[in-house]
DNA sequence: TGTGTGATTGTTATT
DNA sequence: AATAACAATCACACA
């Protein structure tokens, strides 16, 4: 016990919803970045004349078995729960794509309490991920090109 | 028939 | 430090 001070990381991401002291006041420090994160993602098409067999979603998405995979992030653990919701209050919407808006519209109204319960999944998906990424590390370390190539793509 | 794209934000990895 | 790309999902469009 007395494991106040985590530090690193983990830093307790729910701490800030779990401790509501004094009346109703919630206090909410967010730190107000005051900058502007403009996404300056050049979105190009990298896709474009690259055919698998599979359905590669859009970019790379490379197959990596050796690489985990990135863990779905609070926003997508949301998402996930905001479009069954969606579809049933807007079964008209068929894509995902007007969900994912609201969804984004939504989570920006969203207040740190709401998000940190999502916020605190994905934490420990990434503890996970940790783990995996450690192996990796680890077993790349042992034996970098190791891999066989189990099965090379034969249909 | 089949597959790629589109859109959201967050996280991670790489440079 | 900052940038790049990817993480899931579902319906539609194009060849």
């Amino acid at each position: 016990m007395a494991k106040k001070a985590s530090k690193s990381r983990k830093s307790s991401s729910a701490s800030a919803s779990a401790e509501n002291p004094t009346t109703g006041k919630i206090a909410l420090k967010i730190k107000s970045t005051g900058k502007k994160m403009k996404k300056v993602m050049k979105q190009s098409r990298p896709n474009s004349g690259n055919k698998s067999k599979t359905t590669p979603k859009k970019k790379a998405a490379k197959i990596d078995a050796k690489k985990p995979k990135k863990p779905p992030t609070a926003f997508f653990y949301f998402l996930e729960d905001f479009r069954k919701e969606f579809q049933e209050k807007n079964p008209d919407v068929k894509s995902m794509r007007d969900i994912g808006k609201a969804c984004g519209e939504k989570w920006k109204t969203m207040t740190y309490e709401e998000k940190v319960q999502y916020y605190d999944i994905a934490t420990e998906k990434r503890a996970d991920f940790d783990k995996s990424i450690a192996a990796y590390n680890k077993k790349k370390e042992s034996g970098e090109d190791q891999e066989s190539e189990d099965s090379a793509f034969d249909e």
